[in-house]
DNA sequence: TGCATCCGATACTCGAGAGTTCCGGATATC
DNA sequence: GATATCCGGAACTCTCGAGTATCGGATGCA
């Protein structure tokens, strides 16, 4: 990181070469660590130790702990294919949209944030990090599904394509950093025939009303029967 | 410390009395620091030193930080009568809410609550003091304000109250802690025009309404609740 | 008036965590 | 095989902040 070789020495490149292959096991032992106690909670040693290494051996490759998490939130980027749903309908895509890295994971990454939000003040670049890293993806696919259910005729142009896009992270991120509720299948389903999609203007799914025909063979009301009423 | 009065000696009460003028001030100065500097950078020095206080004084009055912050966060919570406007509509009364405790006032509240939010993991109880007294009173202003839209038939019975209630708040959270935006009163009609309301059943406001057209918010005035105050 | 307590201010102790250094052992280059 | 660097591990220094103790001065109560 820190090599700036001053062009006539480049770099003696002698002794054993630093091991690479260590560094994604350690970033996610970091974090790992930042969700289950929070950036002020974590310390150095509960990294190394998670991730079966020497303190010395993470401040050779990181100049600090602030440094080593900005790489850690920014590898979790990748790995994030976000390739979009096309189901033919809004509905079949934003529910389509739910489990693409289930739900665990992103309880997992909505933790992270939680974790990283604390020191947002002091170092905001990395919750600038974090944030593309782990929301920006999602708000960016659920505007193009909105986008596109405008384009094909299904919703009107007139919506408000780019709140509506951040209504299911928006709400999701304060379920569990504020309200301390688990966000599961139930609720992410419940935001979207609740909130999104009669904000779309497509009406609010009545128990009467068939109205656009039973999305695809998924049998909307399996599951817990129950929490898919949409009763007050 | 461990004075135990035999029962029969409650409490001497000699020399001089505890001024508890002052307590306010020091709590107010601990959510100011609070507010600038998050949880885990805020100081007892900074505090003290904010509210022209000696370390001790504070010590006196509760015994730790911990302590301290808990009683600062739940004594935000008065002074905040919380009266529900009345305007007759329901997007009237949700615009009348905007700025029942001005926007800047908004703004601070939601510093306060991501300086708390660090520390979720540490001490539970002190964010949940923290959702009581900041978020939780918003939210159920707003159910209350659907439940009574519903009852008059303004909107759909089959809405979903309990989520809708909810969007406002998330979405300025979301807004202010991630986004690292500001919370102003373009976006806050902006969340009630083209979400809420629309997810209520009224309909998406199209331009060829007489009320909308320019996305300024100076707009739709009807009277009573119209913007005092154009800044901020 | 005298005493006990409060006040603000300062100096102190103590623990925790960031970052550094050293060790014995492993490994790749020369 | 010599050497320079890596490795995991542990001990170390250094800083910072929570909490305590003490001081001179102010104040209420007997």
């Amino acid at each position: 990181m820190t090599e700036l070789p001053p062009s006539t020495a480049p770099a003696p490149k002698l002794g054993r070469k630093r091991d690479h292959t260590r560094d994604p096991e350690i970033l996610m032992a970091a974090l790992e660590v930042l969700a289950e106690t929070g950036y002020d909670g974590m310390t150095i040693d509960m990294v190394a130790a998670r991730a079966r290494a020497g303190k010395a051996t993470l401040y050779r490759r990181w100049s600090s702990k602030g440094e080593m998490l900005i790489d850690a939130v920014a590898c979790m980027k990748q790995g994030d294919p976000t390739e979009l749903p096309d189901t033919g309908s809004l509905r079949g895509d934003l529910i389509a949209m739910i489990k693409q890295p289930s739900i665990e994971d992103g309880r997992k990454k909505l933790q992270i944030m939680a974790g990283i939000m604390s020191m947002v003040s002091q170092a905001p670049e990395l919750a600038a990090a974090a944030h593309a890293a782990i929301l920006a993806p999602r708000t960016a696919a659920n505007r193009a599904l909105l986008a596109r259910a405008v384009a094909r005729g299904e919703i009107s142009a007139q919506c408000d394509v780019e709140n509506l896009a951040m209504v299911s992270q928006s709400m999701s991120t304060y379920r569990v950093l504020i309200l301390r509720q688990a966000v599961d299948r139930d609720f992410l389903v419940s935001i979207i025939d609740g909130v999104i999609l009669p904000a779309a203007g497509m009406g609010i799914r009545s128990p009467d009303a068939p109205d656009t025909g039973p999305p695809e063979g998924g049998t909307p009301a399996t599951g817990t029967s129950d929490a898919s009423t949409p009763g007050v």
